[in-house]
DNA sequence: TGCAGTCATTGACTATAGTCATTGTAATTC
DNA sequence: GAATTACAATGACTATAGTCAATGACTGCA
């Protein structure tokens, strides 16, 4: 427990560190998709072995740094919401909420990025999820919109909030799919905004 | 142009197929993941090479045995949907519907085989995609429904038919996403028919 | 201080997808 | 029918992710 306790761990946190940060350099230099471990390993300087006690896989290592680049590209949300007038609708602040957040993933993180997050999420190479993470940061912003426009009578009051509020993330996550496999014959924002208008109004005639 | 003509491309052919067939045995003993090429080029008695000149990538031919698959379990949801009475609103066609695929998803299809088609979607290895194959016969399923709800006053006339014919289908193919990514934690049907009721109602209050 | 146990490290090894120069034979041209 | 061309087939080869038994340095205890 006294400074030489640490020492060995210390050095497996170097080790750790050495192999993020040569990744992260080849990354950038090269894309994604054309590093290889034995790339990294030389890199920094250790062996492969050491590489995956480190990480389970490659795609660990892949989503650890998107997890560290989401956390310094994601805007603040809240800021965004609350500098609309306070008499803006419900429904206009979710249609804002929701082309932003499309903007953001498409212009801030873009397509290669997203791409590979999504592919690892469905090929289950991580457990760690840097998207469920990113996603679980904008919950309780369509949640606090939500609940207020129920309580205030412009969304109906029979909904259940967390429903709707799952609903809402699953759309933009699926349209954000659907960009993924459309690329780049998608507008992701302008889709997100047509299918929260449906969300919004329904398609059902309202003619009471 | 003769027989003869003939005779080489007969027998590539024939490659091709013992290819094919000796891959589909072994998938269906093994499973997907667990087939190697070399195991199928040794099964149907061919080298590398040639699996390589039928195939553009082990993905490829998984996607045709998909493609064909799909073909054979593919409900006829014309007749689901002629089946149900003519004073049936469309809404409750359009949940019908989206439900009967829901279920042909999870049940029929099953977990394996989408998982392996939104993989390889994303991962693009696949140019002639079954799934898209998949989706075609079924839009005009839900265009005929919506136009004929537009006509007959059931849904708001503004709505552009090809644009929410897209979205119904988007969200089918997002929730499957979801669906994927969530199992078994995740009730595909039940959430396909909650969606679609938004999508039809609206979140928005409806007091004139 | 020396011993025993823990654990980071190593790199040769396996498994497997995909490539490519070479070969032989069917098809076409003359 | 001989010469040329096209193309299917071959299998050794490359690239690369991931494994594992062996090693040895560090820690904590007697």
């Amino acid at each position: 427990m006294n400074q030489r306790t640490n020492t060995r761990k210390a050095k497996a946190n170097e080790t750790k560190k050495k192999i993020y940060l040569s990744a992260d350099k080849l990354f950038k230099k090269h894309g994604f998709e054309n590093v290889s471990v034995d790339s990294i390993v030389e890199m920094a300087g250790v062996s492969k072995g050491s590489f995956y006690v480190h990480f389970d896989s490659k795609s660990t290592l892949i989503a650890a740094l998107i997890g560290d680049f989401l956390e310094k590209v994601e805007l603040d949300y809240k800021r965004f919401i609350t500098s609309f007038p306070s008499d803006t609708t419900k429904s206009d602040l979710i249609i804002a909420l929701a082309g932003k957040i499309a903007d953001v993933i498409a212009v801030n993180i873009g397509y290669d990025l997203i791409k590979l997050i999504y592919e690892a999420q469905i090929t289950r190479t991580v457990e760690k999820n840097p998207l469920l993470a990113y996603n679980r940061e904008i919950y309780p912003m369509f949640k606090d919109i939500l609940l207020q426009g129920i309580q205030q009578g412009e969304f109906k009051k029979e909904l259940d909030v967390d429903v709707v509020t799952n609903h809402c993330i699953m759309s933009i996550r699926g349209l954000t799919y659907e960009w993924c496999i459309r690329y780049p014959d998608f507008d992701l924002r302008d889709q997100v905004e047509k299918h929260f208008d449906i969300l919004l109004n329904g398609m059902k005639n309202t003619n009471c």
